[in-house]
DNA sequence: CGCCAATAACCCCTAAAGAGGTACCTCGCA
DNA sequence: TGCGAGGTACCTCTTTAGGGGTTATTGGCG
């Protein structure tokens, strides 16, 4: 199965707590001589540490691990500057945990049931820089796409003029349109307005999701 | 203006932190001889100890103070047992206020602004131990009751089911109806269903409110 | 002076939400 | 064995929400 190429292998650190699986990945990069198996360790404290000093090429990050878990070990591996590729190796196909990896800088999400040749195919196309997604979560990542705003996934509230923050703060403590037209003395047709204003500056799909992004920021009261 | 009575004149502390508005009071007082100021103070933490202290029959207790608001004090009156009568004394026409000072446990909320006959009169029944407010805020404290929730300002997450909680976690996050039954496989007619439910369960009348209790619950994620 | 942002109001129209009801199936428990 | 709770699905009907547009007024601001 090996394929020879010209160059140095690409050096891969895995970080997975689970030994067995970094022996079986161990000797799947055996095989190929074009990928190289250059550290592992179970611990993702370790695995920052070994990060920085093994420079690798590539970084296999289990998502699921106990103590600090796979985004939070993504995130400090890009605050220590690591610029290899980093693929996120898991068993979850849930769409918020691929979100959360792609959206935290990975470079790729692998599900661990894959077949062993897919698996070295795929390592392959990360290790030349494309990025790679199971094809199983194809569908998901399309999803995924879909419900994702376009824009600033920190909306600000100085966006808003005074009267719509206003009605987002009304419209957060959960009344309709109607209620706040009441409250505020103009009519609901108004409000409405204020709300179609303020979701689309905040990027917001419906009043749900700006009050809980209100109740978050702490626009209440 | 005085009216005898018979009994002992009853006892006032007042929480205030306009020396003016206290020298007010307690000239009022005195052509009184029902009432009797017994003490007074601008800070709240002296009138939660002046209170265990003199034991009053009445506390006048200003809602907007700087540090320790109003409602705090309130809390903190009543968290060191005070079983006497409180009124709350202030400008504030806000309903939000008005509901917080009745379900801190005040027994009165008179407006600041009112004709010191009509204040005597008032203090007089608060006395006799008969709730008291502002006769210009019945409109205000009629809505506030419209608004109420008739049941337990604390919802319980227990009294929903597993599938409950698991809409309610979609529906916070935002999601329509017709996209959490595509993600969880099921009808719009069923999420509906369920949505129905947890409402009624939870005593909210919207999946706003929904949204914005579970997510102060952290319920989420 | 004209222009723009903010506010308010109204139009039309579709989609989403919510209340009410019935029905069916499965499980566990008395 | 029956009964209730939970889950699913479907029905009807009303209200609410949200997108699109136009219009008008007010207050700065160049």
């Amino acid at each position: 199965m090996a394929q020879s190429r010209h160059e140095t292998p690409a050096s891969i650190l895995i970080i997975d707590d689970h030994p067995l699986l970094r022996r079986g990945v161990a000797q799947l990069l055996e095989l190929e001589d074009d990928l190289e198996l250059v550290g592992d360790t179970g611990e993702p404290a370790e695995g920052v540490r070994l990060a920085g000093e093994l420079d690798p090429d590539m970084i296999l990050l289990d998502l699921n691990m106990p103590g600090m878990d796979g985004i939070q070990t993504l995130k400090a591996l890009r605050e220590a500057d690591f610029a290899g590729r980093i693929v996120m190796f898991t068993v979850s196909d849930h769409e918020e945990d691929l979100v959360a990896a792609l959206r935290g800088g990975a470079d790729g999400y692998l599900l661990k049931d894959m077949e062993p040749e897919e698996m070295v195919r795929q390592l392959r196309q990360a290790a030349l820089g494309r990025m790679v997604v199971s094809e199983s979560l194809t569908a998901l990542l399309a999803e995924a796409l879909r419900n994702q705003r376009t824009a600033p996934a920190t909306p600000d509230i100085h966006s808003l003029t005074q009267r719509e923050r206003e009605i987002l703060r009304e419209l957060a403590a959960g009344l309709s349109n109607k209620l706040i037209a009441r409250k505020l003395d103009i009519t609901e047709g108004t409000v409405k307005v204020h709300v179609k204003h303020l979701l689309k500056k905040l990027n917001l799909r419906s009043r749900v999701e700006a009050a809980v992004w209100a109740v978050q920021e702490g626009i209440d009261r």
